[in-house]
DNA sequence: TCCTCCAATTAGACCGATTTAATTATACAC
DNA sequence: GTGTATAATTAAATCGGTCTAATTGGAGGA
């Protein structure tokens, strides 16, 4: 149990400490035969590499900070799933919370990355979080991306999916099908990507010359739950719409499930779009449409910007968004609502 | 962005070095007036603890380190958030990697954690593993504790549900429920999860004398998708079985869709049940009977235990199983199916 | 005044690697 | 044989806290 340490292993080796350390990373400095030896040296002895005693005096942990606001949601789990190959295939580890948008955790989250030196930090900021919250990671200096969600007025690097325009293309197509009474379902508010969904939405009726529904965005936890959760309310809007945009799938999911439990079919009484295309989306019955825009671009993309500000690049702050392309499927279909 | 270190805030406060670390870690031979001084020039300074030269001297890196084996499973998400409300609660942070079933990822991931020098490790250990593949768990020295899936014969700490159990329980419903041709749909093979969900389901078989379908199980990926991707195989069989037990909600999800599909409609024609009880569960149509094992108690279970361990416990390892409950519902009523 | 005791503070070794500058060994040319 | 260039190795300072043992200061007692 007692850890075996490079002087052990200079020792067993019959060299000094420096170049078993120079030996073990591989330096060109140490002749191969020596270079050689010094690893068997260490296999022999059972030797682990100690990245913390490495890290302070590299200034470099390797270590990844990844602060998810709702990593139930499927969509940043398949996310992150991308984010931890990459930091896999870059030798560095990941040290991960989940904020449950919970801005404390958030914060008490960024603190804890900060003192454990993390060399860069993945960020989806919980609602509600303000410019001040993370101003703290520009004090630090540490380098960060801002993902699926950003700060408005806060200059920082960001990869997100095309929310307003994903949620315009939707309701266009919507309203091109016949809908005239269509509402925004679901998702947490103060967020910006909730906003630009709803901003995209809003501005399709608006262009189109359709009048909003009161109420025409209902909020809910982004889940299965909460998109369930609100139906009943969506159907006592009056005229009652036709229609409902989904802040996700999973939103969408339990809303058809609660259309359905009223005897409402999806894709012939009721149309719903959702956000995310997950994989369970074309196998729904019906097939669910969806705004896709790929977790894993979005995931590899965050992790290539941060890797990259990790290797100096100090070029502004950039705005990547990946691109939103409507899946229409069966639910989304005309059935007879078109007519009604 | 140089840091500021602890001789800085000992020149600002005229105090030593020593002093200003035991004043901050709040030791009680600084006195009150001292340690006020030191934590104003503290926050003064902006200083930001470094963890990783604590570690050093410390031995402790107050990291825990958590390999799943599936986490898009929804089951392990919800049950790796206890887990992390834990560890957060205890001051720890959390290194992540989901092994996805790849025994190499799983190896390279054990070997970066006992590298990072975490303080304990969580390990749901993916199909194949072998009990050498974790004696470099034990000759580390490192507390473990292994989380819904046990390597037979190696005597590590567990934590899990009863499968074996829950899966007899469920199938033997089904038969007093009148059905005889049950199958086993779902999960990926070689993983003691699902060779007790499958054992304790041909138990119940035999034990009522029921002659088992040819094939009797199907495996799949524990999706959604692969639960649907049987579906035709299990329709094949002759004569046709009437009810199946699912390796988890998300198999059974994916399989009632594919039911669906082909005009069969579960919890009529087709019984069902899976295992978990995800929250979408119970909005499902039909609401879906399932195995319910909290997500939430393996966890915290889990945590409990690994900390006990860093605690100096020190008894012989422990198993735990997690009662498995049967919720019934509508996927599980008779309909039609007792008299085909 | 001197001594004792306790509280408060501090010096300094230590954790285990890294890395620069210095040293030693080796090869080659003349 | 000597000098020089190059390769290989190593000594030692360093990263930033921690913590024990030693020191200092002041109160109280005789």
């Amino acid at each position: 149990m007692k850890k075996v340490k490079l002087s052990e292993i200079a020792l067993a080796a019959g060299v000094s400490r420096s170049t078993v350390s120079l030996a073990l990373r591989g330096s060109p400095l140490i002749a191969k035969s020596t270079a050689e030896k010094v690893r068997e040296a260490a296999s022999e002895l059972g030797y682990v590499y100690n990245r913390t005693a490495a890290a302070l005096r590299n200034r470099r942990t390797h270590t990844i900070g990844l602060i998810e606001a709702n990593f139930k949601n499927p969509f940043f789990a398949a996310m992150s799933e991308s984010v931890e190959r990459e930091i896999e295939r870059v030798g560095k580890a990941l040290l991960f919370v989940d904020s449950a948008e919970s801005l404390e955790r958030q914060q008490k989250a960024i603190q804890l990355m900060l003192e454990h030196g993390v060399d860069g930090i993945l960020l989806c900021p919980v609602r509600h979080t303000t410019k001040e919250n993370l101003e703290i990671l520009k004090k630090a200096g540490v380098p960060f991306v801002l993902f699926s969600r950003y700060i408005p007025g806060f200059d920082a690097d960001y990869v997100g999916g095309a929310n307003v325009e994903g949620a315009y293309q939707a309701v266009c197509r919507m309203i091109q099908l016949g809908h005239k009474r269509i509402v925004f379902v679901g998702g947490e508010p103060y967020t910006s990507s909730w906003l630009d969904r709803v901003g995209g939405f809003r501005r399709a009726m608006v262009e189109a010359g359709i009048e909003l529904p009161s109420p025409w965005y209902f909020c809910s936890e982004v889940s299965a739950a909460g998109g369930s959760s609100r139906v009943e309310e969506v159907l006592e809007v009056r005229p009652m719409p036709t229609a409902a945009l989904c802040y996700s799938d999973t939103v969408a999911f339990g809303f058809m499930m609660g259309l359905e439990r009223r005897g409402i079919f999806p894709g012939r009484d009721f149309a719903v779009v959702g956000f995310d295309d997950l994989p369970e989306s074309r196998l729904w019955r019906p097939p669910l449409a969806t705004l896709a825009c790929p977790p894993t671009r979005v995931g590899s993309m965050a992790i290539q910007m941060l890797l990259e500000r990790l290797d100096g690049d100090n070029t502004p702050p950039r705005r990547v968004e990946i691109q939103s392309i409507l899946i229409e499927r069966d639910s989304l279909s005309i059935g007879n609502i078109g007519k009604s």
